[in-house]
DNA sequence: TCTGGGGTCCTAGGACCC
DNA sequence: TCTGGGGTCCTAGGACCC
């Protein structure tokens, strides 16, 4: 019964919650546009993750809407990841939630309920907010399992209660059964797990491929996924609505470039170089390009820059405003520390001194390039520019 | 009631090399 | 000159997840 998954309660909105009282027992929503996160309250007033900010205020009129800051986020999570490290001898970790493999621990821990008590009783103890607790064989199945008693719950699913519990989900709760997928086993009028399992392999791999392959593993409660800490990401994206839409390009650029220092001192903080820069766009009518071009292995704002300009001529070409502009950065590989032909140092000391600044005043207290155009256009504050929907992850 | 900001993995075609 | 096959990298795009 190795896998423990660990599920923060509606995460941004508790500790919203936490940190203002006054919050305590009202309908709370954080988010830009969209709901990130919703407090129970007001979710019994039918406002999901995902509801637009608009609709939410439809439904539950006096609901608190707060941007949210990720920075108060990540403390809360790093504390209870902690906690979590003085059980398990591996941790996955995500966002809001974390797997736990307790694989060859079983005589350390005879009873996984009792450990999955302790976790909930330090976290709520020591940090202050609610946990749900799911434990299984697997990691889809520890997951399944918290989702089936949250919020504030804890649950071990015995082998011996796999089958009947995976026979009675609707067949969009198994993991990568998404809006798509699922229209197709609708239109076969397949609505459970339980119908799922009549269809045969070949098929499922004729259909979707490796992904059928793998929905047939799952709907048996099969899932080799293992849990490991991610180590290098594959991507690190910045992107932002802008606050009216535009099409001036010092200010598209201007944007650009200050997404671009974000992304890339990201990178610098975990010592890689990226490989690939991509360009997104979206206009005003929703639709959306993208085009991404690679270069020589860097972690230079001024190596990344022009290329992004280019990518943004040959990208936007129609004569609509733009409400959304992105970058991302990927192929990553580790910055051995080799500096580029000519260059004797002065660049990398040049980014330490500022990186350091940023890390003390914020991203807005040196700004460089074409992010100067956006000095006179968007509002600062202590961490940066204020965008028009701020981060909540990083 | 027009819809955020991160990420992941998979597929598929073309370039290029052997 | 034509044919073929495999491997790898790049680019674009889709589906899914939180």
């Amino acid at each position: 019964m190795p896998i423990l998954h660990l599920d923060i309660d509606a995460f941004f909105a508790s500790v919203e919650q936490l940190r203002d009282p006054r919050l305590k027992g009202r309908p709370v929503a954080v988010g830009g546009g969209v709901v990130a996160s919703a407090s129970y309250e007001a979710r019994a007033r039918g406002v999901a993750n995902g509801t637009p900010l608009h609709e939410a205020r439809r439904l539950c009129p006096g609901i608190i809407v707060l941007e949210g800051r990720h920075e108060i986020y990540r403390c809360f999570t790093a504390a209870i990841w902690e906690i979590c490290r003085r059980y398990a001898p591996a941790l996955e970790c995500l966002l809001d939630e974390a797997f736990c493999d307790f694989s060859g621990t079983e005589r350390v821990y005879p009873d996984f309920l009792e450990v999955g008590r302790r976790l909930r009783r330090e976290i709520q103890d020591e940090v202050g907010l609610a946990v749900t607790v799911g434990v299984a064989r697997n990691r889809m199945l520890s997951k399944l399992a918290a989702k089936s008693v949250k919020p504030d719950g804890l649950r071990l699913l015995p082998e011996a209660d796999e089958e009947p519990f995976l026979l009675s989900l609707p067949l969009e709760k198994l993991p990568g059964m998404g809006p798509k997928t699922r229209q197709i086993f609708h239109d076969m009028n397949i609505r459970s797990v339980r119908e799922f399992r009549e269809v045969p392999l070949r098929t499922l791999e004729g259909l979707l491929g490796k992904v059928g392959a793998a929905l047939y593993e799952r709907a048996r409660g099969r899932d080799t996924r293992a849990i490991h800490e991610r180590e290098v990401p594959r991507s690190i994206s910045r992107e932002t609505t802008f606050h009216r839409a535009t099409a001036e390009r010092g200010e598209i650029e201007g944007l650009l470039s200050y997404l671009v220092d974000r992304a890339l001192r990201a990178a610098r903080q975990l010592g890689l170089k990226a490989k690939t820069v991509g360009v997104k766009v979206r206009y005003s009518d929703w639709q959306q390009e993208e085009m991404s071009r690679s270069f020589p292995a860097t972690a230079v704002d001024e190596d990344v820059h022009p290329v992004v300009r280019e990518l943004l001529w040959k990208l936007y070409t129609r004569r609509v405003t733009l409400r959304h502009a992105g970058i991302v950065l990927s192929n990553f590989v580790p910055d051995d520390g080799q500096l580029a032909l000519f260059d004797d140092g002065r660049l990398a000391r040049l980014h330490a001194a500022v990186d350091a600044v940023r890390d003390k005043f914020g991203d807005g207290a040196i700004v460089a390039g074409r992010a100067i155009d956006l000095l006179s256009k968007l509002p600062k504050d202590a961490y940066g520019y204020v965008l028009r929907t701020p981060s909540l992850t990083k």
